[in-house]
DNA sequence: CTGTTAGCGCATTCAT
DNA sequence: ATGAATGCGCTAACAG
């Protein structure tokens, strides 16, 4: 038979309410006490049950991460994100896939609710601009924090890099570098962060003083096939880009296919950088220059945020990796 | 407040218990009163807790995912594949990131249980290898499926792909096109994939009459470094492969990293073949042909076995899908 | 600082 | 085919 917290009271010659408070480290127990508990708990391998303890109680020790389907590598970073800082509370994690593009979503999400009565929940991209679950978590009373929300962003807690100030550090980057034709690919309408990165890729021209060319800027969606497609236009200018800067690492993977294509050594012809949205720059050859995002530390973050109960938008910082930018072409001699 | 039984079985003008039995599909309930109470449940939109009933019941209509730091990619499948299956049973997934270098692995997961009486368990690779897990659950009587294990394969319902018939036809596919010069890159020494892979390729090749040369095979550890440093050896051999076959998706990467680099081009001057472990093939220039694992369908599969309870070794279907693999240069005339 | 009493919302056992 | 009583293991609200 499992150990309740029954036996652990008989054992340490205490009330089961003073077990209940060691547990939940309440205040008000003595020292000794404390001890007495915690050798019986230990003694009996005693392990108290969610079960009882949500029912009873009004935490029920777990919280959910809502998300869709983003890239695996994103998906892997923002969970071992939330999970790690859930095992340093002692909280359990409901995965949750969810499907924005669902009108049943937030009800699925309210049924969520209902059924665990979760302590909280965390929302990744891009359930975090789904408005109707926002709508629903609120209704409920239950607290959420969310991890870059593109929208609505006085709603909640949230914690996000700074996509504006990243893209100008790689532009800034590439123009250090000497590179004046910096061709420039821009994410996915729908995705907030594509109008920041064109922001940041834009003020670090004009700080620079290099007059902004709207022929240098392609429309993509995030994919590879559209990065091949914006590339091509790109080189096939009068005066081509000698560095092209991808809103994320598909699209850069699709610029490097074509510049094999065209027998373009990178970056001795043509440098390109993007961001690591799905960790494919090790993994690419020739290299890619990147924009690290801390996705991880978002996540571990906005675990963070949710239990301490702060409303708060944090930023985090990101770095540059720079594996594979070169001098442009014309100043390499 | 949220609606509990009792208001469901006032409104349906039964007892408690009986709505009870509507919940869980019990028999013995006429027609009429079933629709009775369903009527009931979705009027007050009841949603039973599930804290209440794991602790009143037997089923805590909860599993639990166990895995290890695969590839995000190997992750993301096998979450999916267990969480759709759960869906249609109406079961919650608690995930359970786990560290098989641990040696507090077992406990870990027997203070799961304990805590969260789930009612069974998923383990995937390597999880599937932690003998002490397998005591742990076994001590407590826990049912688990396991996904592709590597060892004590009679311990537990399990279902994989065939790994063996898999590298076959992969290595015939290309003594097909007409190579008989093939290279192999052998995987992890540690994954019982790898072993079975490489005897694969050993028996397309003997039963091709292609005597098996050993300088054609190199040991690689699945990753990236180890692909390129392998292929380098090979293609400088004497007569080097027209074909090389690495144990996944990232050896191959790096093999086609190095080919660029020699300036051979792909397939034309060599054909390049892996295994879909990371997904990366679709990314990558040139194309590389794989084998498509069913990973999603083996989790959906295991955790189909789990509710059924059945105890029986399944395999699933593999699939090659040839993208850039060509006859060998001596032959394409 | 510690103990007592009650009850969370269900499934179970045993009735009928 | 349905209902009544009991308790799962814990925390809440009080009392001391």
């Amino acid at each position: 038979m499992r150990p309740t917290i029954k036996h652990v009271s008989k054992i340490a010659g205490v009330s089961t309410k003073t077990v209940s408070r060691v547990l939940n480290g309440e205040r008000y127990v003595s020292e000794e006490t404390r001890d007495r508990v915690q050798q019986a708990i230990a003694h009996l391998k005693f392990v108290p049950s969610m079960a009882a303890r949500s029912l009873a109680g009004k935490r029920s020790h777990q919280v959910a991460l809502l998300y869709d389907n983003h890239s695996p590598h994103y998906i892997h970073q923002i969970q071992t994100g939330v999970w790690t800082r859930c095992m340093e509370e002692g909280v359990r994690l409901l995965a949750q896939p969810s499907d924005v593009a669902s009108p049943m979503l937030a009800q699925h999400v309210g049924e969520l609710i209902d059924q665990t009565r979760v302590d909280g929940v965390i929302l990744s991209s891009p359930v975090t601009d789904a408005i109707a679950v926002l709508d629903e978590l609120e209704a409920r009373g239950v607290p959420y924090v969310r991890i870059s929300p593109g929208t609505e962003h006085s709603r909640s807690s949230s914690v996000a890099m700074d996509d504006v100030q990243a893209a100008d550090d790689m532009t800034t980057h590439l123009i250090n570098l000497g590179h004046r034709r910096i061709g420039f690919i821009v994410g996915h309408v729908n995705h907030t962060a594509s109008d920041q990165r064109l922001f940041g890729y834009r003020r670090a021209l004009d700080r620079a003083g290099i007059p902004f060319e709207p022929r240098y800027v392609r429309q993509g969606d995030f994919d590879f096939a559209s990065g091949e497609a914006a590339g091509d236009v790109l080189l096939d200018l009068a005066n081509p880009p000698t560095a092209i800067f991808a809103s994320n690492d598909d699209m850069a993977a699709g610029v490097l296919t074509v510049a094999h294509r065209r027998g373009l050594s990178v970056p001795g012809d043509l440098s390109v950088a993007g961001f690591d949205d799905t960790a494919l720059a090790s993994q690419l050859w020739p290299p890619l220059t990147t924009v690290r995002q801390p996705t991880r530390d978002l996540a571990y973050a906005a675990t963070g945020l949710l239990f301490s109960g702060e409303t708060v938008h944090r930023r985090l910082p990101h770095e540059l990796v720079v594996r594979g930018s070169t001098a442009p072409p014309s100043i390499q001699s």
